[in-house]
DNA sequence: TTTTTTTTGGTGCCATCGCTCCATAAATCC
DNA sequence: GGATTTATGGAGCGATGGCACCAAAAAAAA
């Protein structure tokens, strides 16, 4: 095969380093990694898979990522500042709105995210690890801290609608939030296992019935 | 190390077969098996690991079971029949009790069985193999139709409540059922995480307030 | 006791996995 | 142009994974 060669890394006419140019898009690669990644999660994915999916070598692969956990911890990064992007604007945009409303956006827009055709279906974070041999239990907690981060996010958007007014003040927020983020998490599995966008929409529309009612608290009854 | 002997069977007077009687007790064998798949999950299992666990030599173990993915489809079995039969016991028993009450108490054992000190947290099939490499795929479905068998029993339980009156006449049966089997789903994967059975009982109590109310269609408003 | 049947221990096999090394190619800097 | 720096291609390596084979052992049947 002729050697490749890719032009300067159109629109970024910046300053290049001194030594020979990578033959491949670092960006791109990685949302390829991320995608197979997502499919097929860390243990599924071989070397092989990853670097006849990324069109690169073994040599470029270290050179570029270090290690294949290296390159699942870039990947998890790509996720949630890209493909899951979503949660978070959804969460912390629109801070003035119903907060009942927000909620109800977020699982809308899960439903539709988890059920895209461009991509792998379900959340590459939610059920991921969580089954993993002792060796693997770095990867089990990091996978464990984003989703507890996920909740917590959803947390403190709950806490300032329940200060804005629109909660009730005993509202147990964290409760609330781990009971959103279960049925998110539900919610991913059905997609992974072939549910339709629609009946993930009826699953949101059913979830935003518990949400609690004005005047009466979720805690524990006086 | 001086061959093991075990006395046939007790219990078990039953005719023997003719060959050399086996050094294990099969099903405690099994039983350690399934725990460490639940544990560690198919792929994260390795042969060793279970041979060491299960305290038996590679020849005995394809004697016994065949390979490791027959194994796993027995462990599978045993899990559902045995340690997860609590949820399909629920179900069919109570016939005559009040659908709503039979769905709480459904939850709120989850919560208990999902945080049991003496076996792994969760559920040894919520959440597994929902990412696999394509060699995997039979795996995959064998887990798929195992979740959509458990939502089809709580389907079919709300069936017969709907029939009874315990909800209404207009209720959307399948969406209901895929609702709650998405809130099971996420409190395994917390359990998973390390919540708390109380945290886990939280998320069930506040699942319940999504329950119909009577004389609310909980489909499309006519 | 001899034969037959089944289990066991131990060893070894082959594929895959994740990774490394090295000579060479392609760029910049002087 | 020469030196320096970085990326590439390709071959191969040590470890592990799942499994197969075979002779010996332990029981029932004859």
């Amino acid at each position: 095969m002729a050697p490749k060669k890719i032009d300067a890394t159109p629109g970024e006419s910046a300053r290049r380093g001194r030594g020979r140019p990578p033959a491949f898009d670092r960006q791109q690669a990685l949302c390829a990694a991320m995608r197979l990644f997502w499919d097929r999660g860390y243990d599924g994915t071989s070397f092989d898979d990853l670097i006849s999916t990324m069109g690169i070598s073994a040599s470029s692969f270290y050179n570029a990522f270090g290690s294949k956990e290296a390159l699942y911890h870039e990947a998890i990064e790509a996720y949630i500042t890209v493909a899951g992007v979503w949660y978070f604007t959804i969460l912390d945009a629109d801070t003035d709105a119903d907060t009942r409303a927000t909620v109800a956006h977020l699982l809308t827009t899960a439903a539709t995210e988890f059920t895209r055709d461009d991509l792998p279906a379900g959340c590459m974070i939610a059920s991921a690890a969580t089954q993993c041999p002792p060796a693997q239990a770095r990867l089990r907690d990091l996978l464990a801290t984003q989703r507890t981060r996920s909740e917590a996010a959803l947390a403190a958007r709950l806490r300032r609608g329940r200060e804005a007014g629109d909660l009730p003040a005993g509202t147990d927020i964290d409760a609330l939030a781990a009971f959103y983020s279960s049925v998110l998490g539900g919610m991913a599995v059905h997609a992974r296992d072939g549910a339709s966008r629609e009946r993930l929409r009826e699953i949101a529309r059913i979830a935003m019935h518990a949400w609690p009612a004005p005047g009466v608290r979720t805690g524990r009854s006086a």
